[in-house]
DNA sequence: CGGGACGTTGACGGTCGTCAAAATTAGTGG
DNA sequence: CCACTAATTTTGACGACCGTCAACGTCCCG
């Protein structure tokens, strides 16, 4: 391994309270710290893992953005989620092991791989590690059940709102500003995430700042009337 | 509780390699069938958990069939999912301690109700059971993917005939007819399911009728070319 | 400063949703 | 067992929303 790899104990990670289940004694922090492999940088547009790898860690990100892509045989490409620091990916390698999705770095990042066969092992023994692996997984299903109520009955506005709003509580939670986003990714990105094509993530935006609903400069998004983005996703 | 309850042991349920690891020892057979609260009874049209309700249990369809569906504030209803015989559902619960959907038994079933707190008990001292329970999530992640691949990508026709597709797939697996099939769902249900009006399930299941694709009768399915259906799925 | 990636906008057409009516089936109670 | 009602399905006409294609504008980076 040539990667740029570094270490840093769980104890003194920015990240811990997201990532780590919280309450953990001193000395079950120090286990966990034995089970992360290493740190690892990613500059923006290379792969963490790509389709078809065999499966051997989870990823907890540390800093930057990645979007999680699966592509059809007959080359349709579908972008499942966003991930920004302190979320874990690389889920969906468990059942087969092996990857069935592309994690592709939307700006430089950090991550700490976590071997999997050690999180097993040691969660058999740290049982609120187990119980925060399950939750993990479990969120995961509902935030996917979220994107298919999104996908299988919004309009494009109402999805478009919906992600943003999305986005900036995210943030928000992460200590920055909730009505100042700055997307990682392109209009194609989020319009493949959201079932629509690029021209129609362009135009709804339009519309959003035709209505003083948001300011747009490129992809700096300021949420000037939050009330309205709710009221679009959820019209009464 | 004044439900229908009754007890088989797992050993003798044929639905054992489904839903629980192979490989197991008679010993560890024996401790997973004190885990099994008990099977139950569950009517067409009868919910089997529904959204809000504290979360204790998963559980394995032994027979019957169902659906998962959630609702929006606004009253927007989707269909996440069509569970039969062997597979696991309640996994949405375990992140808030509360189910996010509802279950539905789309004919009349019967369910082993395992209690969760007891699966990660004895999952930290059987490992394959562990690692089965992992699995089984990443399973229902990476099929969502495939549900979002769908959604987001695929025009009516190639939606209905994936879901034709993996329907029988499903119930050949089972040792059913890979080409007949009944279902179990209304057209309003399958609608919600793949992000369509009833109107076009049935407009479109006309459509593969004319091109000699499938034979429809009411809710019984014959495929006649399953190449066809895999041809509208993956055009070239 | 120049080229390429990204974003915006317009015109037009297709797919699917909406509304409506009729046909068929399933369910219920007598 | 039959009659009656409710639920489901089918089909048509029409329109809205979003995709497609195209041209142009903007930003970023070497």
């Amino acid at each position: 391994m040539n990667h740029d790899t570094f270490k840093i104990a769980c104890a003194n990670c920015n990240m811990r309270e997201l990532c780590m289940p919280i309450g953990l004694s001193q000395e079950e922090l120090e286990r966990i710290d034995d089970v992360i492999g290493a740190r690892r940088k990613v500059k923006r547009g290379e792969t963490l893992f790509h389709n078809g790898e065999k499966f051997t860690h989870l990823y907890a990100i540390r800093t930057g953005f990645f979007k999680t892509c699966i592509t059809s045989e007959d080359g349709r490409d579908q972008v499942t989620g966003f991930q920004m620091a302190g979320e874990i990916i690389g889920l969906d390698g468990i059942v087969n092991d092996a990857h069935t999705c592309d994690a592709v770095a939307l700006e430089d990042a950090e991550i700490c791989a976590l071997p999997f066969a050690q999180i097993e092992n040691l969660s058999r023994e740290v049982t609120s590690l187990q119980h925060h692996v399950h939750k993990i997984m479990s969120r995961e299903i509902v935030r996917e059940h979220g994107v298919m109520l999104l996908l299988g009955s919004m309009r494009a506005e109402e999805r478009l709102a919906a992600f943003l709003l999305n986005l900036a509580q995210r943030l928000h939670s992460r200590g920055f500003s909730q009505s100042e986003l700055v997307l990682r990714m392109t209009r194609e990105e989020i319009g493949s995430y959201l079932g629509l094509k690029l021209e129609t993530i362009s135009r709804t935006f339009s519309r959003f700042v035709e209505d003083g609903i948001v300011e747009v400069k490129q992809r700096h998004v300021r949420i000037l009337n939050t009330q309205a983005l709710q009221d679009i996703v959820n019209p009464r």
